[in-house]
RNA sequence: GGCCCCAUCGUCUAGUGGCCUAGGACACCACCCUCUCAAGGUGGAGGCACGGGUUCGAAUCCCGUUGGGGCUGCCA
């Protein structure tokens, strides 16, 4: 590790150990941020983040702002920021400033990577990472940087990369999470903070703008503690004043309990979104991933969220994200919706002619691609019959052609409503023999809906109509009948 | 490898030394209800990772072990 010193000296006079009296610096005003970069999705744990820095503005009457890390000018796509603020416009977040853009910032960390070069905090190196890897081979230790470039004296010029240079001491800070966080100079190595075409790199902007915007709380996930230290090294050395609170989240991980990765996971919201997942479900789910208000429930409104979150009953222990439980979590929100909210909700999965029946599928539904789903016998034209699931039905009931002959000519001459429907395929299942409505009901349903299972029959039927019902179920008896001839 | 962190049912969690023979939710199983499926109701199975301490008393405090994760970029 780094054993040489540095031209200059500015930590001399530096504390090198978090103050507690700046844990306990409390802003009148809490000012917080999320600080996506434009990747080009949103990432469910960056929601999370986001909601809980949200959730503590909202209730402190702090500020919540948007800003959008994108120093890096390589990857940097313009319409990526329109897909964080989709984002977060769906889940109920709204920032109280911003966006603001790192890439139009650049006089502000120029000017404060001057100061660093003054104060002699940074030095140029000209390293290679092949050299770097090399050297740390060769020395068998870890790999890392070694401060090789330190007293070389090199001229800071672009083209060189510039490095911080970690003092003696400790970085250890406080955290409302997880407590005390410590750790030894020693073992952070001198990182970057400028890359040698000239841009900032991110821990360099990061610094700079919470310190530029005045955020009093980093409520970030997990993945940045070891970022801290760092961040610290950088605050104080630039002597900006009392640092900011710290609280890091536990991190979101898939099944496996690896970090969610968009490669393997689904981890973007608007997958989320796409999938028929309602935007309050999802926030109460995620609000509910290492935070709990101390009780029973796990339905909340976004009110209750904001007078009950506190950061200090965040866990910090990771958790695993379950869409099986976010399922059960939006059938309740769905459920509760209004029916003809229902209705235009659900209209972006291409529904037609199905709100007679909404509110019986609506107690079937989990998401609203399930409503689709549930009601698709009446877009299609023709019934999509599973072979399985036919096949099966086939076996299983004797009266299968009788109980769909008897129907067809019954329903032909009924009046079409629900009631007599049901009379008609009561009549129909003992006329084949079958005196158990559920099993009569069974071929009828598979004939017409091509699903074992669906919302209640009769009123389906109404609503399809008698000629579609009767030509479908005529159409089962050929298929019965193609069947028998080549099996 | 190094550093940091974490550890209650399969999963999300309640629990902050006695109220715990550990509570709830999802999922699972059974039964009831019922035209299928849901919804609802009733019941069931299932957990404090392990080992040492401290204490009259430990899921709760300490140490170790094991397991897991994060970081270790001229990405953020």
């Amino acid at each position: 590790m780094p054993s040489a010193s540095c031209a200059g000296s500015w930590w001399a006079a530096t504390p090198t150990t978090c103050s507690p009296a700046s844990v306990l610096f409390v802003s009148a005003t809490p000012r917080v941020r999320i600080a996506p970069s434009p990747t080009g999705y949103f990432h469910v744990g960056t929601g999370r983040t986001a909601l809980f820095n949200w959730l503590f503005a909202r209730q402190t009457g702090g500020t919540f702002i948007l800003r959008i890390e994108d120093t890096d000018t390589a990857r940097n796509r313009p319409e990526h920021t329109e897909g964080i603020k989709r984002a977060l416009l769906w889940l109920g977040l709204d920032w109280d400033e911003g966006p603001y853009f790192q890439s139009e910032r650049a006089d502000l960390y120029a000017a404060a990577i001057d100061k660093l070069i003054a104060s002699g905090a940074v030095y140029a190196c000209d390293c290679t990472a092949e050299q770097i890897a090399e050297r740390a081979k060769e020395r068998g230790g870890p790999p890392g940087y070694d401060g090789y470039c330190r007293d070389r004296g090199l001229e800071p010029d672009v083209g060189r990369i510039l490095r911080f240079c970690v003092p003696k001491g400790e970085s250890g800070f406080h955290d409302l999470i997880r407590k005390d966080v410590s750790k030894d100079n020693n073992d952070v190595e001198d990182f970057g903070v400028r890359k040698s075409n000239g841009d900032p790199l991110f821990i360099l902007a990061n610094v700079v703008d919470d310190a530029d915007m005045a955020i009093t709380h980093v409520i970030r996930g997990a993945d940045h503690v070891s970022n801290t230290h760092k961040y610290l090294l950088l605050w104080r050395a630039l002597g900006y004043g009392p640092e900011p609170i710290f609280a890091h989240l536990p991190l979101i991980n898939n099944q496996q309990g690896k970090k969610l990765s968009k490669r393997r996971d689904k981890v973007a919201v608007e997958d989320y979104r796409d999938d028929g997942y309602m935007a309050e479900a999802l926030r109460n789910y995620l609000a509910l991933l290492g935070w709990s208000p101390g009780d029973d429930r796990e339905i909340l409104s976004v009110e209750e969220m904001i007078a009950e979150f506190r950061l200090e009953n965040v866990k910090s222990a990771p958790a695993k994200f379950d869409e099986v439980k976010l399922t059960s979590v939006n059938s309740e929100y769905l459920r509760a919706l209004p029916v003809d909210e229902l209705v235009s909700r659900a209209q972006a999965w291409q529904l037609d002619r199905w709100e007679p029946i909404a509110p019986l599928v609506q107690e079937r539904a989990r998401t609203f691609a399930d409503v689709y789903s549930l009601t698709d016998f009446l877009y299609r034209t023709e019934p999509v019959i599973d072979q399985a699931e036919w096949d099966k039905a086939v076996r299983k009931s004797p009266g299968f052609a009788g109980i769909l002959d008897a129907a067809a000519t019954r329903y032909a001459t009924i009046e079409w409503d629900a009631a007599s429907i049901h009379d008609a395929t009561v009549a129909a299942g003992t006329e084949a023999g079958v005196g158990q409505l559920g099993k009569a009901q069974a071929p009828v349903r598979l004939a017409v809906t091509g699903r074992s299972v669906g919302p209640p029959l009769w009123e389906s039927l109404e609503l399809l109509g008698r000629d579609r019902t009767i030509a479908r179920i005529h159409a089962a008896l050929e298929r019965l009948q193609a069947g028998r001839a080549t099996g």
